[in-house]
DNA sequence: TATGAATGAGGGTTCATTCAT
DNA sequence: AATGAATGAACCCTCATTCAT
């Protein structure tokens, strides 16, 4: 087993810090090795490019969050519960990692196209959907809409935080507002599945 | 007959094309240029600075942009119906305006900063929200939040639109949506009721 | 007889102006045009070139302020007399033409070289100090250094009248001194012809 | 064995050079980094910007040449000695650093003013004037047209050595002019006697 | 492994100069 | 005669990347 030397985690912890708070264009190597107080050439031995390191650090990451809600779903059986289960980790995830969390929220966009990545949270999200609402939900509307209704809506609170409009740690707060709506959602899903038939008829 | 538009008319659009399409900090000088079909000198006798140009162009359309979205809102007596407008309306522009709209919607959290602007989106969906549901829900829920997940449930399609994920024209496959959203709030908001359901019906 | 268009007179004091108060290489086409209250391109109707302006301007300023210290110099017989009212005069005109000396003055040190003119400042210091002192002066001491310090102490008064280190006119302040000067000379010329002697032994 | 100056070194002495060659506005980075054997880019790794460069170099030699007139001055009782010392020693450092002494000369107008140094030259120059002739004379004449006379008379001595027009090294040249004024001042000052006149003429 | 001096391609910006009107 | 939009060369500056040590 192979020891992790000692400089290339304190680039890897100030390339998320850096790339975090002023996105990956913005953020300078010389910053990065700055940050982790070593010299820039360093960060060249252990990523050929700039690129590289970013997109390294993204695949880790995206998929450590990934694993953890995917573990954290297997836990409940009922779709619901899961949902609610998923969603609060969510944010107690997002306030334990503050730092990795600004960095994969600031930079998913980008990246994500650059990977190999199978889009995972927006097919995540439409998954939890089919379990939760019911297969028949996308019958009526799209799948793919929705999903992006759902992340956006939870993702857009992180952001919002990001930047200072939404103040302190998040889970707290939004432990009533998941349980109101999955308290919803157990009531809307079979009224869903009802109204699904009249709208049908009227299109 | 369309009069050829000429110099800063064809920045202005291939900057708003080309910044959209890459953002702000990868679109280069010389490559709004080559898009408007001038040299890259011209630019900057319009504008001081590519700064501010962005800021410009950003101020300009944000402004258009809220402006359209107010005029509709005051064609509605009714909250819920408001809402209803508004969101249909939007999705109007995004079809029509696809570049302005992809630029705006790359550009504005770098650069509602950098404005003067009251951060209208954020404020103007929590003044909706309050109309249509009531004060009484931000006694239970933070209203900063629930704007959030407003804004970000109905912009997260338009990023997903505008990266592919999502495909067509919005406005069509909304309109089912948002009809089923607020027939929904009708039954949530105790203030509105039935005759909200049978206006909807009668559409 | 040719009429002398306005626009060009315009440009050639608006010219002067912004040469003379920020340096020929600081100072923009656009600007001088701006002060002239012409369009940029109509500059190089009546010059081919930005240099060719500036040279043309120096050139003809340089001759006039030339002729009229030449003019001066022809009223008095007496070298020393000849000496003083060219001294006053000379403040005079700066005191007149605060805009044109300080063209002259802040470009001349560039412009002297690109011209075929004899550098006619020193050459006219070093005739006004043999007239004066005596040719035998030069046998002692080198013409072109004591004309350069002769030229040198009278400009650097106006040198730092334009940086402000000293104010107001000068030719007033200036006569007590000019008077003084040329009374000691009076008395010097002789002594320095006896010195001569003594120090042409020593060598 | 000199050691071959590396980086910053080079960069130096080029800037002083080139800027001392053709003046500030009119070096090019490109022009002093192809001097020094150097990659432009290498400039802003040791100087934030090119008026940085300038001001820096400018601050580090103008102290440096005001230390040693200064250091010289002190090496003399007698007033009239001093500035006969100082006037003799400023054309050595002239003559052995002619690339810092023009770059000096050429900048010092536009730099001075950006600097907090106290325009060191002329109120040397005034305080000399003093100690050497007595307060006496300022009743008479404003002590800054004075100081700028003599700062004027010995400077432009330079000036014309730089533009090819007085040739050779200024230190002989000056020795013999220095020498008569100083003791033209001796029998021109009250407080200054013959025994001055003997300390020459012993020489 | 680690440094940091050095590079060079490319970016934003300025400005004298041209040209269609 | 006059305009001012348009050009393009050249400038200052940044920064990822390399390399000798």
């Amino acid at each position: 087993m192979s020891v992790k030397p000692k400089g290339l985690d304190r680039i890897n912890a100030a390339a998320v810090k850096v790339i975090g708070a002023k996105g990956f264009a913005e953020a300078t190597t010389l910053e990065i090795a700055a940050a982790a107080g070593v010299s820039e050439g360093l960060i060249f031995r252990y990523y050929k490019t700039k690129l590289d390191l970013g997109l390294a650090l993204f695949k880790r990451h995206y998929q450590e969050v990934l694993d953890r809600l995917t573990q954290m779903a297997l836990k409940h059986e009922d779709p619901i519960q899961r949902v609610r289960g998923v969603a609060k980790d969510f944010y107690l995830w997002f306030d334990e990692n503050r730092d990795v969390a600004q960095f994969l929220i600031r930079t998913h966009q980008e990246f994500l196209d650059k990977t190999e990545q199978q889009q995972g949270f927006m097919v995540l999200a439409g998954l939890a959907l089919k379990q939760t609402l019911g297969e028949a939900l996308f019958l009526l509307f799209p799948s793919d809409i929705m999903a992006a209704m759902l992340v956006g809506a939870f993702l857009q609170v992180c952001v919002e935080c990001m930047h200072g409009q939404v103040k302190g740690p998040l889970a707290p707060q939004m432990a009533g507002i998941i349980d109101a709506i999955t308290s919803l959602l157990s009531r809307a899903a079979p009224a869903a599945n009802g109204k699904e038939a009249q709208n049908q008829a009227q299109q």
